[in-house]
DNA sequence: CCCCAACCGTA
DNA sequence: GTACGGTTGGGGG
């Protein structure tokens, strides 16, 4: 080693750990061996050997060098006995992956280092004092904070996952003090995870100032007596032993005894099919196709190597892999390269069998993203234009400045088209990418000219109309609302499209995301490039605008070709599921309307929040000084931890329920028992909750969305978010306004109409329990319902005898918590809490319950039955909703699901007559001559908020009941009639 | 800076 | 006992 030489060193055991948590869990597909660490170990591998200079590192590496720890012994652990004594066994999903580590170091041509009795640190410290001594630089591949004393000039730390460097600056600001320091600053602090003690009540801001002011450890010690806080210096006095014990188990050392020397951790070229054979082995795809293109290897003529997750001290030597021990290696089938399958012409194909086809034939297809178009003038976008009313078929997808599209500026657009002479797999897309605002510059208040040759949005905006609005032309979009409104901001109303989230959620909700990335993973066996790769992440991220034109041609374009890849796959499959017509009934036509009720926003009184916040804060600072002084300390009452202390510990209340950490529950439940009991306190805080929850969550954090420019609300709607087929809204979410209680619906006077206008709010009166009346045909309900019958009393009547007539209020409670149970799949557990008593007496409830209405019972053992064969539940208009753990062997996730599964026919068929409503409402206010005066504002599930002129709003009243209530028409004709309850009000706390 | 647990608001 | 999203505290790197 030499001047200018540059080591890196790998903290191989710190990156895995880092890697588990930070990373989505991933699978091998055959085995379900968990490989999520060794894969984003290898993806970092591959990309420091091969491209660090583009990384923040900046330099190529010349040596190279992965640090394990080889095992828990340590002299550490002799000196302090307590040592990392507090570490629990790692997930057993890590367990499997240290071996396969190690074994793609050696794969990569990598020396593997570890050494008996120390710790990967003390290696690596070592080793970048022998490179510094010979005049060369290091970079540590780690973010510990252990490691830190060791950066210097010519010593740097590199987070890979943030792509972040750091250096002395970033250590002085992060812990206060300089890299030199960071040993005596532990050595106060001490460390909770590896049990150092340190000095107790010193956390880094004082050891920090501590530092400051005397130096060091040494001094600050001998000079403890000069510390004015009279508690801080007795600490540091008493744990003075403590203090030198910590430092000398933090400071790393640097003399190690080596076996390789530095002249062994010269970088070695890879060798490519070891390499290949070992990816290919853990079904790492992407990384397998880059690394056999870069070393020149054929993919395809190596074979996959047997992997082993074998490791540790019996382990160590070349026998890796042989071993026969406690755990069965985990060994890879061979496997060859996918090819792109030869498929017939698609009118030869059933659906079916298309869609498989093109996802075959996609995912043997690697997808260039350096191979996309930058259109920069007219002419080109024309062409595109052309191609894509050509081929009657593109994808299209808008990069902005910001993810709210209210909020967003238009950067540029993409475009892909699939061409049609190619083979009917429809496998050649094209795609390009049209910049249209993109900036140069620092991002200071100087930089962000535009960048030159960039067609200006008019010229764009011109062009793309005609296209986007003729419904002959389809296009194609993930979550295309998001596009919608945006489109529509610009004056642009698109019409003839589909979306492919929207698909995606109509085939299987309730498999997880339907997010982009997900799907092009399930579908294409592609991972597209990650937006924080393009726009960094967390702080230094930039907008849309600030990203290169190159490297936002290969994002943008990529993601509308993986877009239309997808339709490719996904329609045929709607076709070959019968899923069509929900897909357009149900879920495509909603996306127009809701983007337009997200648009309209809702106008929020902002004099009225803040006076709230005011009074909630003197409330609840009332509150907090009864609290302390009946807790005779102050502490804080937001904190269940605290107050579990002061109340189980300190008063000696009896606790209660536990929670699945183990620490005492302080829910409203257990608090309302002990004030039941007679304990003044629990009451008390109780209500501080209730005064900081709406103060916080509402009173405080509403105003903040309220829009710069049009003065109200814009919530954002996810249409493939529930299981179920629900709607959510976030964003503030405003399906959770308060209700139930007095202090709560003041919140609702501030959702107000403007002037001249009233807020009408029409909600489906019991829409479950018609449901359910309906699909398990209970004769006693839908008579009930056919007569207007109170439900609750018919039930209480018909379990227990007792005339409806002067029926005890306690008995109607019972049996509406019944009837609420029976909804979401009942259990005698469960409805013994909610109503307070023995789980036996719950028990005889249901058993009565089911004696009465024994139709009930039929619909939920069918309803688990049909979950448990199909994977899926359906509701009455076909959507599914999908329980795969249904057949989970653990008993209290079989039981989870399948009471899920019974509440979703019930609650999913609810939430498609409500959208079915809101699908239609536009076209009946407008029937009713209403389309101007009555806009559709919100939707809550089973309620729906308008803003209305004054004068229209008897009309509207009736028109909206009337939609509501006959929504399942003409598609199903329900047994039950549906009923609506519809007022008008100046605030939304008086329509309600 | 990010993530999770606990808690709690709604239907 | 179902379905969500938001805030806070606290623990982790």
């Amino acid at each position: 080693m030499k001047k200018g030489d540059h080591l890196f060193l790998v903290d191989g055991s710190g990156f895995i750990f880092r890697a588990f948590h930070a990373l989505p869990p991933l699978t091998r597909k055959s085995d379900g061996l968990p490989v999520g660490a060794v894969s984003g170990f290898c993806n970092m591998l591959w990309k420091l050997i091969t491209n660090a200079r583009d990384t923040s590192v900046g330099v190529t590496p010349t040596h190279f060098a992965v640090i394990f720890d080889y095992s828990s012994k340590t002299f550490r652990k002799e000196l302090f006995p307590e040592y990392k004594a507090n570490r629990s066994a790692p997930p057993e999903e890590l367990v499997p992956q240290f071996g396969l580590i190690r074994q793609a170091t050696v794969a990569f041509n990598l020396p593997c280092i570890e050494t008996e009795g120390f710790e990967a640190d003390d290696i690596i410290a070592t080793y970048a004092r022998m490179a510094t001594e010979k005049g060369g630089d290091v970079t540590i591949i780690s973010s510990d904070k252990d490691l830190m004393q060791l950066v210097r000039d010519n010593v740097h730390m590199y987070d890979s996952m943030k792509d972040k460097q750091i250096g002395i600056p970033d250590v002085i600001e992060k812990w206060g003090v300089p890299p030199e320091k960071m040993i005596d600053l532990q050595a106060l602090t001490g460390d909770s995870v590896d049990n150092i003690p340190g000095v107790p009540g010193i956390g880094p801001k004082t050891a920090a100032q501590l530092l400051e002011e005397y130096g060091d450890l040494e001094t600050l010690l001998a000079r403890a007596g000069e510390i004015k806080q009279a508690k801080r210096r007795e600490n540091i006095i008493e744990n003075r032993e403590k203090a030198l014990l910590s430092r000398q188990l933090v400071e790393l050392r640097t003399d190690v005894p080596l076996d390789v020397d530095l002249d062994g951790l010269v970088l070695e070229p890879q060798d490519g099919p070891k390499l290949v054979a070992f990816l290919k082995a853990l079904d790492f795809t992407t990384l397998t196709r880059r690394v056999a293109e870069a070393t020149g290897t054929d993919a395809a003529a190596v074979e996959a190597v047997e992997v082993t997750t074998e490791w540790g001290a019996d382990a160590h030597g070349p026998d890796v892999g042989e071993g026969g021990a406690a755990a069965a290696p985990a060994t890879a089938r061979v496997e060859t390269t996918p090819k792109a399958a030869p498929v017939a012409a698609a009118g030869a194909l059933t659906p079916a069998a298309l869609s498989s086809a093109r996802a075959e034939a996609f995912k043997g297809v690697k997808i260039d993203t350096e191979g996309y178009e930058t259109v920069r003038d007219l002419d080109a976008l024309d062409r595109w234009i052309a191609l894509a009313r050509e081929t009657g078929l593109v994808a299209f997808d808008t990069e902005t400045t910001s993810l709210d599209p209210m909020l967003a500026e238009l950067v540029g657009f993409s475009l892909a088209v699939a061409d049609n002479r190619a083979d009917a797999t429809g496998v050649s897309v094209r795609a390009c990418y049209v910049p249209i605002a993109h900036k140069a510059g620092q991002g200071d208040l100087l930089g962000g000219g535009l960048v030159e040759n960039q067609i200006p949005l008019g010229k764009a905006l011109e062009r793309l109309k005609p296209l986007l609005e003729d419904a002959a032309v389809l296009k194609v979009a993930q979550n295309l609302k998001y596009d919608y409104l945006l489109m529509k901001r610009h004056g642009v109303e698109i019409a003839g499209f589909d979306d492919t989230m929207l698909m995606s959620y109509v085939l299987e909700a309730g498999t997880g995301s339907h997010g982009m990335d997900a799907l092009s993973e399930r579908w294409l066996g592609h991972t597209p490039i990650a937006y924080k790769d393009v726009a960094g992440s967390g702080k230094g991220a930039v907008s849309f605008d600030m990203v290169d034109i190159a490297r936002a041609t290969a994002y943008a374009a990529e993601d509308a070709d993986v877009t239309l890849r997808l339709w490719q796959v996904l329609k045929p499959r709607l076709v070959s599921e019968q899923l069509v017509t929900v897909y357009e009934r149900l879920e495509r036509p909603l996306v127009p309307v809701l983007a337009r009720m997200e648009e309209r926003g809702i106008s929020v009184d902002r004099q009225i929040l803040s006076r709230l916040s005011g009074e909630l804060a003197q409330k609840a600072a009332a509150f907090e000084a009864e609290i302390y002084e009946l807790a005779g300390e102050s502490f804080n009452v937001g904190s269940p931890k605290q107050l579990g202390d002061i109340l189980f510990g300190k008063m000696g209340l009896p606790g209660g329920a536990k929670t699945k950490t183990g620490q005492w529950s302080t829910s409203a439940q257990v608090l309302e028992d002990l004030a039941a009991a007679g304990h003044p306190l629990p009451r008390k805080i109780v209500d501080w909750r209730q005064l900081t929850k709406l103060k916080s969550t509402y009173t405080d954090a509403l105003p903040g969305f309220i829009h710069p420019q049009t003065k109200r609300v814009h919530t954002s709607y996810s249409l493939a978010a529930t299981t179920t087929g629900r709607l959510s809204s976030s964003e503030p979410n405003l399906q959770n306004i308060p209700v139930r209680t007095a202090e709560g619906r003041k919140i609702r006077t501030a959702f107000i109409a403007t002037p001249g206008h009233k807020l009408v709010s029409a909600d489906y009166s019991q829409i479950e329990l018609r449901v359910l009346a309906h699909v398990a045909e209970i004769p006693q309900l839908t008579r009930a319902f056919a007569e207007g019958i109170d439900i609750h009393a018919m039930t209480a009547s018909e379990m227990f005898g007792v005339p409806v007539e002067g029926m005890p209020s306690e008995v109607r409670r019972r049996a509406k918590a019944i009837n609420f149970g029976i909804i979401y799949g009942i259990s005698a557990f469960g409805l013994a809490n909610q109503l307070g008593i023995e789980r036996s007496e719950a028990g005889d409830y249901i058993k009565k319950y089911f004696e009465r209405f024994p139709g009930i019972r039929d619909y939920m053992e069918s309803t688990k039955a049909e979950a448990r064969e199909k994977g899926y539940v359906e509701t009455i208009f076909g959507r599914r909703a999908y329980y795969p753990e249904i057949r989970s062997s653990n008993p209290q996730v079989r039981a989870f699901n399948e009471r899920a599964a019974i509440n979703a026919p019930i609650q999913g068929s609810a939430a498609d007559i409500i959208r079915r409503a809101m699908i239609r409402m536009e076209g009946a206010l407008s029937d009713a001559g209403l389309a101007e005066q009555a806009r559709m504002l919100l939707q809550v599930h089973d309620e729906l908020i308008f803003e209305v002129e004054d004068e229209a709003v008897e009309a509207t009243l009736k028109t909206v009941t009337h939609t509501m209530e006959n929504a399942a028409m003409p598609a199903l004709d329900m047994r039950v009639p549906l009923k609506v309850d519809a007022r008008a009000a100046h605030n939304w706390d008086e329509a309600h």
